[in-house]
DNA sequence: GGCGCTTACTTCACGGCGAGATTTAACGTC
DNA sequence: GACGTTAAATCTCGCCGTGAAGTAAGCGCC
């Protein structure tokens, strides 16, 4: 059981390097006193270590704070030009390549339309101009790349070997994608580090990030679109189960053996509350309306008291809180943060309701603990989420740079 | 996010004494040869910790392998005798109380039978006699136990003081515990160091170490009693959520607003295949018989080919299908077993039904990598799974001894 | 029965780590 | 300009795991 891997005393710096990077990272500018403070290691460690990171080039001084009578702090920040980023939103309708640098401030934009067909050597080429194109324009070196994220569509199945993005294959079912080997396709483009997760849970990465979920280690990441689907963090990181598949709340059942879905399932939420089912239910799939527009005319209907499109949007709210009860039950978060396009439109509405009906079919200790919010970020954020993948394993790491970047390290 | 908390060199002193206690307990008798290979600690350091660890005791020297030509090995496994450890069971009808050794070998046990009136004083002055009679039987002083684990029925509220076990509150709905103080209640009468959970959850713990979850890291332990629980295992460690309450599987819903729950909500899975409520759907609460002896009824009448019997089980098992392909989807776990007591008794019956169900029911590519089995493990085994409680504790320290403990170390 | 061979384990020097004490630096105040 | 105060750098110390060298304990072979 748990086995822990062995450990030598080099680790020790690395945790060293990955704490104050860190708490630097989240927490501001800081001087070494205070992050010795809130991270508990001594003063002596501290400035051993941020010595090593400013060598580095990692972290730099910026300015400091005058005193009351004695020497002044100097603050210290991660450099945040010292390297960059890259976000990939491989989407329904669009590929959108954002570069960041490492504060995840947006340098670049470049969005490709997709048409129906999702052949994936087009994609993996749309993606490989996008992201020579969002370097040109920003001036910034491949070189100076810690790697590139990407939100697919889909089940994405990790890789295992040394370079792991390289062997991700992604199983998009709704997408037309049948085992795709994204990451090999991808490698044939870039020597970029790759790192590859579903859409949607890169866009709860974000959320918890920078959005409703900032500050709660335990939280489930609601999203609401054309689909239904979850991202679950628990302790701070991102539940994957077995094979990186967990939290595919779209197809969980509320009525079994109920509506038939599109996964060829019956009874599932996404069957009832996905903006495609609501919307085909509402007009019985009149064509030549897009989704987004069908379910803004519902949205309009229901506000103006229409019966049907009042008595939908009712029973919604309802099967979503009951459903939202079921994830209170199973994984017992501090907080539920619902977003996706279709959540930021209706949420509004059905916030209460759902809220409502989850507390009357939750366990009352668990939903007592809950808060149900709505997002604040919008679906691009899907691409700041990819970005965080990177950023993650660099902090993870204490800073650990990509064999292909030369260290511009301060001299002296 | 996931701050990491500081580490000084002696924590890796630690870490290599877990590794090393950890891979000989549950790898049986092995040479510091093997040791050193499998747990990629150098030769010096497997000697340099194994000395340590058998000065203090805690392991031993136990014959040797003849070889072929060389020096022969010498075997080291863990003194079974060296601690003692305590699991007890608080069930619906009675109170156990089990002593084990440090291989979790049983040495004595005390029953007491529990009636209607679940009094918390009666019950922890249940739980201090039993404890004493064990250790008289077994002749063994409570110097040299490590700790006591605890199974109870309810949410349990883990403490955060120094002393966790007697923070512990339990919330414990069906039994008549209101926010009940175990832990301090609990620690009027003993000393000795605790550690509580849910009974559903010990007996999770039980499969995952000696039944039919052993070497699988991402599982789901489904507990099929009177009522309706589970234990996640994500990572090889018990998935708790943010207040420990993660898992409870039995309110989720499998028809939003269906048959009223003894939870007081609608729709719940328990309200459909619970013993309780798979009885009284089946005779109407005939008074009397006890829910086993309605629930083999109920079974043999399906045997015979009573079709009511039949379409209650059929529709059983489709629903308990239904319900696992949500937990496939949600936790995407390796394996799925199916315990508790009436799930031993239908298991044989329901599972083929069951595994079907839950494939038309899951996602196409979570499902295929999850095989769902039957428990082997009875009931008694509360008391194993509420023992590996401090086991574990015991293991993740480097074996770090309790204050009480007088340490009998070896000399020389 | 001495020799060499093989294998298991122990010992030891080394570089690296963080803690804590000490020293140096950089400010206010009087 | 001396003094107090606070921040940061430096230094010593004890401890860690590695890896090389050394020791122990068996074998077979002549």
């Amino acid at each position: 059981m748990t086995p822990r891997g062995k450990q030598t005393v080099r680790d020790l710096r690395r945790s060293s390097r990955s704490t104050l990077l860190r708490h630097l990272y989240f927490n501001g500018p800081l001087s070494r006193q205070e992050l010795g403070a809130a991270t508990g290691l001594s003063a002596g460690s501290v400035s051993n270590v941020t010595g090593e990171l400013i060598t580095d080039g990692l972290i730099e001084e910026c300015g400091s704070v005058e005193s009351d009578g004695g020497r002044p702090r100097i603050l210290l920040r991660v450099t945040p030009g010292q390297a960059h980023l890259v976000g990939i939103d491989i989407g329904e309708t669009q590929v959108r390549v954002t570069l960041f640098d490492l504060a995840l401030t947006e340098l670049a934009s470049a969005d490709q339309p997709l048409e129906t067909a999702h052949d994936p050597e087009r994609v993996v080429g749309m993606i490989a101009t996008g992201l020579t194109e969002v370097l040109a324009s920003a001036g910034v070196s491949a070189d100076s790349v810690l790697g590139v994220g990407l939100g697919v569509p889909g089940i994405v199945e990790q890789g295992t070997s040394a370079d792991p993005g390289a062997d991700v294959v992604v199983h998009g079912q709704t997408f037309g994608w049948d085992a795709v080997p994204l990451g090999r396709l991808l490698r044939e483009h870039t020597a970029l580090p790759l790192y590859v997760d579903n859409g949607a849970k890169t866009l709860g990465q974000a959320e918890m990030w920078f959005g409703a979920g900032r500050g709660s280690r335990h939280a489930v990441v609601a999203l609401f679109g054309s689909g239904v689907g979850a991202c679950v963090i628990a302790d701070g990181v991102r539940f994957r189960g077995a094979t990186s598949s967990a939290g595919e709340w779209g197809h969980t059942k509320v009525h079994v053996g109920g509506r038939r879905c599109r996964c060829g399932s019956r009874g599932c939420l996404e069957a009832y509350v996905g903006a495609e089912a609501l919307v085909e239910r509402w007009d019985g799939t009149r064509p030549g309306t897009s989704e987004k527009a069908g379910l803004a005319a519902l949205l309009r209907a229901a506000e103006a008291g229409q019966p049907s499109a009042v008595a939908l949007l009712d029973e919604a709210a309802e099967l979503l809180g009951a459903s939202i009860a079921d994830l209170v039950n199973l994984f017992n978060p501090e907080r539920i943060v619902i977003g996706g396009w279709a959540g930021l439109l209706l949420g509004p509405r059905l916030l209460p309701a759902v809220r409502e009906a989850a507390t009357s079919y939750a366990l009352t200790y668990p939903r007592s603990r809950t808060t149900i919010e709505l997002s604040h970020l919008g679906p691009d954020a899907v691409t700041l989420g990819a970005a965080t993948l990177p950023l993650t394993h660099f902090l993870d790491s204490g800073g650990e740079l990509p064999d292909h970047i030369a260290v511009t390290a301060a001299v002296g």
